[in-house]
DNA sequence: CTTTTAATTAAACGAACATTCATTTATATT
DNA sequence: AATATAAATGAATGTTCGTTTAATTAAAAG
């Protein structure tokens, strides 16, 4: 029998990620998405079951991905502003590296399509976390947080400077994420949080 | 002459901002608008250039009646944590009345639409807010940061947990977002920010 | 080499799309 | 009441959409 090409499907993906990111879901189509992977439409039917499931399956990859890449080098047991500090390297190195891929996942993340995945996301995502947060509290390097509260203050403010450094357009002179600034950042935040 | 129907403009608008919450910028046609709207699909040409005309209009328009709201009872010269616990609470009252407004703009917010319209917004923005940050600066109440570190600590926090709020599903138990995790978070910022 | 089986495709499907046009409707002005 | 004018429309435009089907291709298994 034929093997599967797996270029085929790294082009596919590939493509897919670029015209999301740069016209939106709004002009994602399967027929352009076939004329830039240089498959025909039919292909796109034998790796994904329709426009949504290949939308979605993507999103879980690089979720996953995502996430298995915030988690090196990083260990629950951490004392808590160096397990904070990595995943924060982590998560603005898979940034810098990925631009495209992080992009993609926010736009999935705010549409009403991320309901449908998020139950996989935030089950891949717990387990360490939750004993990060708790192993913390207990060994009185955090304050105790609701999981929300926790998330808003050590996390949206990494990802508020990712999403400025990502669109240069909005101020006058592009945003440049330094090492600095989120080691700045990051500073203030732990300094929050602190017991 | 024949005067235009007040009602039927507002209908569009309320439905288009239904649909894009429900559907998503995807899912969201002229055609089918007209028919929420109870117009023919011609009308939504009088009122609006083309399809991307109206998404874009009806984005200012919300955005401005956000940043507005964001200001009332403000002043750049009030003491800074007074300053900023008036604007967190008046998004989110605003957010509370208006959950469907918010949801649609953090949905183009995070698509590539939002770039045509994000001078517009920073225009309508920055003006009362740079004198915000640089007189409380200047009086040794917040720590000297750039605006993009500034809206990381102080705003990215509430967002997310508006985001937490409006979309129940994510957790077992849905997310309530009370006057009480409100005021605790503000102090966690208010803590990280002080000089 | 032949058979088998899945990968791949070109072409085509009806449905839905954004937009336009010729016409009708309502109302302010005369 | 007649006129002028812009609002409003229903129907139709050609295009693009997601998806399917019938035929072809490649390669593993016999």
């Amino acid at each position: 029998m034929r093997l599967r090409d797996e270029n085929k499907k790294l082009a596919i993906r590939q493509k897919a990620i670029e015209m999301i990111v740069q016209s939106g879901l709004d002009g994602f189509s399967m027929q352009k998405l076939a004329k830039a992977a240089g498959v025909s439409p039919a292909t796109l039917y034998i790796y994904y079951k329709d426009r949504e499931d290949l939308i979605l399956q993507l999103c879980r990859e690089v979720s996953d991905e995502m996430i298995e890449s915030s988690m090196k080098n990083f260990s629950p047991d951490m004392p808590f502003a160096e397990g904070l500090k990595i995943q924060w390297r982590n998560r603005a190195h898979f940034f810098l590296e990925h631009p495209l891929e992080v992009n993609f996942i926010e736009q999935i993340r705010y549409s009403p399509l991320y309901e449908k995945i998020a139950d996989h996301i935030k089950t891949r995502f717990s387990s360490v976390m939750g004993k990060f947060v708790h192993n913390a509290v207990e060994k009185g390097e955090l304050m105790p947080l609701s999981f929300e509260v926790y998330w808003s203050m050590c996390y949206a403010p990494l990802y508020q400077l990712i999403k400025f450094h990502s669109q240069g357009s909005y101020h006058d002179k592009a945003f440049t994420l330094t090492q600095e600034i989120m080691d700045q950042t990051l500073a203030l935040v732990l300094k929050a949080v602190k017991p």
